[in-house]
DNA sequence: TTGTAAGCGTTATCAT
DNA sequence: ATGATAACGCTTACAA
């Protein structure tokens, strides 16, 4: 007799039932395809032994992981997890489990050498990859899964994507802007090497091209409260001071709008300020915010189902890209005398 | 020959180092044992592979599955992703994986169906439950691996847990509206049910008790920006108009702030408020908010750290309580006239 | 329709 | 110090 206080096998079952451990595994598999009678009874005995299958031995016969590994920057950033939720969505409807690997934290200690060993068809069935700054020669070996990026992208990194539509973002962001009077304008940018302020940034040039334009004074943030707060200073010191301000997240934006303000200075009466994301603060904000929206879940679940389907059928290189739409709140208004 | 798009085995190692495959696995796992010449062989034949042991099948041999799985009620909140940040963190020091799975959306369909197939040995090595609203007989079954319980408990489910000092940090906040003269206090909770709320609720009245008062008016949110700012409306309605209120979050408090200033109260001059979580915002907030600080990627790295020590030695029943602190900022200050 | 048995790729025991 | 081999628990040809 076994171990009482161990799992049950499929053998045990099978034993009770008075069938073979193959008959068990078909009921579980694939019912239709056994007797009445002998599911019946197989059924019977599994609710008697309590049996479930055992997931590990399962993957390893069928050369599965079962799980998805997502590679995110900032774990702690919620504009990274409401993406992982979507993820995990699409991926809990197909039976996959969700893996998550902060890469910044990670890559302590050797370059990306904490990383690679996750990076196998041994650890993971496929890898959503939402950090940007990552080396492409990682995703190039041999027993690295197939891989969808997704939001940020990789430079040199062919394969699929699902994207926001950042450029058109921005646009719409300058374009408002733009219609209520504003000439003197600052775009805060996320860090210059990030693609997400690349392609931001082009929308901007975008935008003002259009109109024969000349670009706008930058000043380049770190996607975070602080550095937005820092900008107001930067603000302050320009020579023409800015009347309009379109900052590449609504972090930045909202700590913009508190420097400003603890200067002195009214929102959207002196500055109008649009962000970028539409995160739930947004519309809380000490004057709601105007910002360009995406929908971070969706376009998780979007990747997740991309790279369920090119597990079945591979085809190279697309690209989806989300719309996003602009939200006008109170933080914007016609240039004062316009 | 074998297929050289397959990911070479052990086997393959062995062969082109002329050792056997136990010789290379003793090389990966423990070289001290190996001879010098050997080791150096098989290191030699491992690079020239590029081989990586199969995880899936170490851990199948070895009865393991190499990942812990956290169970959040929200991942898109940046509450739980930050504690999640913690646990991962410990978690990868330790060669483990961490998986999510998010209770609420795994919910649909049948009743704690979707998450009790994941509550198995054979699916995590540890559990690590951030939900207490959670069915206890859920981790009653002899197959649920071992589970610590982080932030929120659930009543019934012993075993060890890691906590922030709940109880401490509402009586702080109130003390310190206390001791600004504040008297007519309102106390805007998060859901009823949940365990956190009732711990604050104890702290609350603690430090009312400890000067003889009675209990303040009540208003039950649910930890959202939404009811925080629904909560105005109820303050504007109390027959004596509160001068205080400690909300059981930030994301309430900054709702609140929101919706008393846009009926035209002042922060802190009309209402004092305080808050609890010390979220990145609070500081940036409209007027910078009052709150109670607990570190959460801290908490959860405490979590993770116990499960890891209670697989070795299992000491049932810890409980770990982490300290809280008040911050001070601008949203609090001394009862007008008093 | 059901049973037998060969793997999946390791690790660990037992010899040598 | 090293090699042969039996597990780990399951799925899936192939046989019957």
């Amino acid at each position: 007799m076994r171990d009482p206080e161990q799992a049950p096998r499929i053998h045990d079952v099978a034993k009770l039932a008075g069938v073979s451990v193959a008959t068990v595994s078909r009921v579980l598999s694939n019912p239709s395809i056994v007797a009445e009678r002998t599911r019946l009874a197989v059924e019977k005995a599994v609710a008697e032994t309590g049996y479930t299958v055992n997931v590990m031995a399962r993957n390893l016969r069928q050369q599965q992981v079962g799980g998805v590994l997502a590679l995110v920057p900032n774990l702690a950033n919620p504009f990274f997890s409401s993406i992982l939720a979507g993820i995990a969505d699409a991926l809990r409807e197909e039976g996959l489990s969700l893996l998550v690997l902060d890469t910044r934290r990670a890559d302590t200690g050797s370059p990306t050498g904490g990383i690679r060993s996750y990076l196998t068809r041994s650890r993971a069935d496929g890898l959503i990859v939402l950090d940007g700054s990552l080396d492409p020669a990682l995703f190039s070996q041999p027993s690295c899964p197939p891989v969808v990026q997704a939001c940020e992208w990789i430079d040199g990194l062919a394969g699929p994507r699902v994207l926001a539509d950042n450029a058109a973002g921005a646009r719409f962001a300058v374009e408002h802007l733009l219609g209520l009077g504003h000439r003197r304008i600052m775009h805060v940018t996320g860090p210059s090497e990030n693609t997400l302020s690349q392609s931001r940034a082009a929308g901007v040039a975008q935008a003002l091209a259009a109109l024969g334009l000349a670009p706008v004074a930058r000043m380049e943030g770190a996607f975070t409260l602080a550095s937005g707060h820092a900008a107001a200073a930067a603000l302050m010191a320009e020579p023409e001071r800015p009347t309009a301000v379109f900052c590449d997240n609504d972090e930045m934006a909202i700590g913009l709008m508190a420097g400003l303000q603890a200067r002195g200075l009214r929102v959207p009466d002196d500055v109008s300020i649009v962000g970028f994301d539409n995160i739930e603060m947004a519309a809380y904000a000490n004057v709601p915010l105007t910002t360009v929206r995406q929908k971070r879940a969706h376009l998780g679940r979007r990747a997740a189902e991309m790279l369920l389907a090119h597990r079945a059928a591979p085809k190279l290189d697309e690209e989806l890209i989300l719309p996003v739409e602009l939200v006008i709140r109170q933080s914007t208004a016609p240039l004062q005398g316009a």
